[in-house]
DNA sequence: GGCATATATGATATGGAATAACATGACAAG
DNA sequence: CTTGTCATGTTATTCCATATCATATATGCC
């Protein structure tokens, strides 16, 4: 479940989720890193926004609305599915989360401030999220939508498989 | 929704890619492979699983299930959603249809019988839908994977932005 | 053909994701 | 104090998806 348990691997230049790491920090630094990237642009991050971007550090894995719904209710915000939204809307807009179209859920963002277009590797077994950059798949894709003329805005790259942890288990 | 809407157009008529082309041999020839690989493989292609496919094959735009159920409602077929998931998952199991995670819909495949890891692009104006393939994305994003010790078993690949009909039609 | 088995379909019910529409509260600027 | 803005809360609804059970239909075997 949680990546506290994971081995050590080598350094392959950004990729969170399946590396065992400082994961208090990652919470700490990830609100930390938000709160200044607001206070410096002048957003907002109120307390639902702040305890659902929380809620995401606190795991390496996608929530759906509704669990994040649940906590957020236990915690004593608003319990209707409009809370959790606008709190995710606006923590997606501004790059602090990603939502994983494959799994219509949600992961905090690994790479806080780099702008990206971020790509994910979903554990099917674990649910495990890692996210990586994936400028290059851009690019490529982005060669065939220029031959086709056709003006990318936005990608979403989802790979689907195992994770290593799950890989080691299973043998 | 709103595909329902949208007038099926002479000039525009398939985009398969956004390229005109000869659209009414486009669905027959999809049935016709649809059929050929089924009793090739011993599939069972009932009239519920192809209905499905020529609808989608008449579209060049993702469907969303309940789009396809009121269709098939019309057509004297069952009408309780799980009749449109049931043909859905069948066709997209055997690689004749494929789904849209950021639109959670479904498109007939256009590249029929090729094995593929499909990319596509989404025009979010006009909702038309372009598939090619990505082995070159996967292959990037496999080489980060495979760092990671990940084993990749799908990929989604989904580009949004303006098709080229909507960017002229903008000016 | 006639029967047993597997598979496909039909219908009911339910749960989760997402948004529309409307009302309220907090707060800053004029 | 009033106005405008933004965030939040609440209700209700729509859309996506699946579990479950009953019935029908096709398939394989005798």
């Amino acid at each position: 479940m949680t990546s506290e348990t994971r081995p050590m691997q080598a350094d392959d230049g950004g990729l969170v989720g399946f590396h065992k790491h400082d994961h208090k920090s990652c919470v700490e630094t990830g609100l930390k890193n938000a709160e200044a990237r607001c206070s410096a642009e002048g957003l907002r991050l109120t307390p639902v926004r702040r305890k659902v971007l929380e809620m995401l550090l606190q795991e390496h894995r996608a929530l759906g609305a509704y669990a994040i719904l649940d906590r957020l209710r236990e915690e004593g915000f608003g319990s209707q599915p409009p809370v959790a939204y606008r709190a995710l809307d606006f923590l997606v807009e501004n790059g602090f989360v990603h939502k994983i179209e494959r799994l219509n859920a949600f992961v905090a963002c690994a790479h806080p401030g780099a702008s990206h277009s971020p790509a994910f590797m979903i554990c099917r077994k674990c649910e495990a999220v890692a996210e990586t950059h994936s400028a290059t798949a851009k690019g490529v894709l982005g060669a065939a939508a220029k031959a086709a003329g056709f003006e990318i805005e936005r990608t979403v790259v989802e790979a689907e498989g195992i994770c290593p942890d799950c890989t080691e288990k299973a043998q």
